[in-house]
DNA sequence: AAAATGTTTTTTTAGGATAAAAGACAATAC
DNA sequence: GTATTGTCTTTTATCCTAAAAAAACATTTT
């Protein structure tokens, strides 16, 4: 098979979306604009519509026929482009269903199971393979780890070396510099998820993504900076599919997030040491109190 | 075109090889043992020689016709594998000839200056990103970070930082640990060094390496033990094509490393935390001195 | 003349084809 | 009966190719 044609179908939806709030399309390059595609997909995408009989598409003319239905946007796994899908597939397996550490796979096994080519399975390997959770293995062959207790120690060990010292090279930032600005807009947001916090509970791991990245940024270093990404995808598939208490601990981090942001504002490293270890003591226990219950 | 027979090649000059010193070849799962390739490569090996009139092979007899010269061995640029040409070929580009900071190239090209395939090349990116000097960018594009002063200098952090720590954990090793009969069997590895430093110092970034992975896997920590293949493949190639000083500092290296030792056996924490960061402070001179002159 | 459309060329991507290598099983020799 | 050889099947690594998407160029419309 060729290249999957995700770009298009998802433009397609996107358009379709459009269309539904006027009554004709405008020129090509503005669509490009709109899309954030090609002016060759976008005359595709037109041409599709032409011949579904949503639009009559004359040179400039793209005039509404019909209102688009349900069953004229793609569905939804169809616009999918193949390294979501491994990756949604693969952390699920890992992550959702516990995959017994020490199992042994083969790529190709893998790719048909998915439903992917072994090209853009084994590119996912390969990057997904520095995350520590898998290994490559002579003859093509990799080993899952799995998702264990001694994983989780051995990330948050390192996570808390590194937050910590981020967190006190905050400290000695400049006054002028945009990251307090940042830190202080951060703040505002947090108090408005006290008060909403029950009915936007889910939205919290996005937030706590970007404080978190905010500190180790001002390490003004690469591993300390690239390490948070594996914190940051285990996280957050982990708890997507983990909401048990959700409202609870996120309000809890909500809190502590606070007193956190209260510490790197004093400048006092003492406070924001204690702060920071807090913080971190207690994201180490909720995540080793949600590891799957078939590992030790 | 298809997989490269660099495997039969190599098993083909070692078999040569081996054949200078018998009159005959032994049987075939012999041969398998000692090429560590499978039957199939050991039988496609014998036909050739048998082709080349070197051997007379007949169902067990594989009796040697003539000696095999010069000119019956494979070229040294043929046994190879892509991923050792690419990797090579890459670190000089990187470390040797100190490519420009911010420097941008498509996968397509640096494919067909090196001479493999883009597939090969794309894994050996993806993989050597982790590195932190380069970064992929849409459309197939990769930059350049540079091997530059802030690179050295975040790289060293890090690894002062995890260092430290296994060093540290080290200590802790209960008696029983196997590991403390490994350092004794470097520590005598190293008083030979000391006398025959003058010949054999290229060597020495072997034993180097092996130190320094001993105490790595102390810490018990996947992270910490990965990140020190960082480490190692750029102290590997860097001093490669930086001979310049080698012999002085390998001395220096040596007695460090003795104390070091000294320092860990002693169990003493405090000791340990001076050898250990005198060593990698004098380490992460050499390498900041030893930086292309190209970079500020 | 400026902007849009029509057409062609280049690049990217994902998957598959193919030879290499490994492995499995059957047949044979010692 | 065991070790070795002969033959066949499976798996792997690499490169190639088709389709998708982008980009460039030419033409037309307003």
């Amino acid at each position: 098979m060729s290249k999957t044609s995700t770009v298009f179908k998802q433009a397609y939806n996107r358009c379709l979306a459009l269309l539904a709030a006027r009554d004709c399309l405008p020129s090509e390059p503005e669509l490009c604009l709109a899309l954030g595609v090609s002016r060759t997909t976008v005359r595709t995408i037109l041409a599709h519509m032409a011949e579904s009989g949503i639009i009559r598409w004359d040179k400039r003319s793209k005039v509404r026929l019909r209102e688009p239905g349900a069953g004229d946007f793609f569905p939804a796994g169809e616009t999918d482009s193949p390294a979501e899908i491994i990756e949604r597939s693969f952390m699920r397996l890992l992550l959702a269903q516990g995959v017994e550490p020490g199992t042994h796979i083969t790529e190709v096994e893998l790719a048909r199971e998915i439903g992917v080519g072994t090209g853009s399975l084994r590119e996912f390997l390969i990057r997904f393979s520095r995350f520590g959770l898998i290994e490559k293995r002579p003859n093509g062959r990799w080993m899952f780890k799995g998702f264990t207790r001694d994983f989780a120690l051995e990330l948050t060990e390192i996570r808390e070396m590194f937050e910590l010292r981020s967190a006190l090279a905050f400290v000695e930032l400049g006054e002028a510099s945009p990251a307090w600005v940042a830190l202080d807009a951060m703040e505002t947001e947090h108090v408005g998820f006290a008060d909403a916090i029950a009915l936007r509970y889910v939205d919290f791991s996005e937030l706590d993504e970007r404080f978190h990245r905010l500190i180790h940024n001002a390490s003004r270093n690469r591993f300390i900076v690239d390490f948070y990404d594996v914190i940051a995808m285990i996280f957050h598939y982990h708890y997507q599919w983990n909401k048990a208490d959700g409202r609870e601990r996120n309000a809890v981090a909500v809190n502590e997030h606070l007193a956190y942001i209260d510490a790197l504002k004093s400048r006092d490293r003492a406070r924001v040491t204690t702060a920071c270890q807090a913080h971190l003591k207690s994201a180490r226990a909720t995540l080793l109190r949600s590891l799957p219950r078939t590992v030790v």
